[in-house]
DNA sequence: ACGAAAAATGTTATGTTATAACAATGCAGA
DNA sequence: TCTGCATTGTTATAACATAACATTTTTCGT
């Protein structure tokens, strides 16, 4: 499900949780956008939120960082292509990257060694952002 | 901190409910393994399994499934390794496997590319175990 | 344009996951 | 034994997410 194909789908409700995540560089909980979004309208509610993250995800504009439970909106235009999170622990920032072809590869060959039939790899980077480790050094 | 320089802080509790989560091939959440532990003693309240939890994950004698937040212990002897999770979304099974040096290598790698500090790799498999892929193609 | 079906949204309630805060207890070393 | 620190007990509540059903909007064939 690309959001190529189905442009119409991308209603009011979903692009205004598209804007939210769009405007912060940090991933967002659910009730942080409904924080947000409340500053302009009170109809918001925790399921209308959570409707258009759920479409928003499948149409991958937008992904969940999981061990946060957070979700962030997808920086790249070429959307069908595996990622990775580099997720600084200091100042909490989210960038996403493509996933090498090398890297797809390997992980396709670690995935047949154990016989296991792979859909969709998940991949976190845990640790620090280049400004956060350059300042934490100089302390 | 690893399990094997700290013996002496595995207490009763602890001990419950790693055994709890070794009774089990399947990953259970902190609730599960509290209704578990309700079958023999009524005093176990969430913040007591939690407290557990955190404790055997620093230990690395369990792990966190971040994407289904949900707990599985730790099926190796030597805990210093890095590791990725084969979940199947057909049965629920999560494996454990040791990431090679080369996958830990390529990562180290990727990182570096992106000026990123890493500390900590996260992976998941999703996808079909291999029973279930062959039961899945032949219906 | 009309009406039926499907998609999306509104609304209320509740289920699930996790931690804060503080008191009480146990336990190891001076 | 006293003292300090780790652990546990206990209560309350915060944070995350979905179920269920009513209503509105959109789509699409005629």
């Amino acid at each position: 499900m690309a959001y190529e194909n189905m442009s119409e789908k991308l209603t009011q409700n979903r692009q205004a949780v598209l804007n939210v995540l769009t405007q912060e560089t940090a991933a967002m909980s659910a009730y942080d956008i409904l924080d947000k979004l409340h500053q302009s309208d009170n109809k918001w509610k925790p399921a209308t939120v959570y409707r258009a993250l759920n479409f928003l995800i499948e149409a991958n504009l937008a992904h969940k960082i999981e061990s946060e439970q957070k979700f962030i909106s997808c920086g790249h235009q070429h959307r069908e292509h595996d990622r990775h999170f580099l997720i600084c622990e200091h100042c909490g920032s989210v960038e996403e990257r493509m996933l090498s072809s090398e890297a797809k590869q390997l992980m396709v060959l670690l995935a047949e060694q154990s016989q296991f039939q792979l859909r969709d790899p998940y991949l976190e980077f845990r640790g620090n952002c280049k400004s956060c480790a350059e300042h934490l050094k100089a302390v």
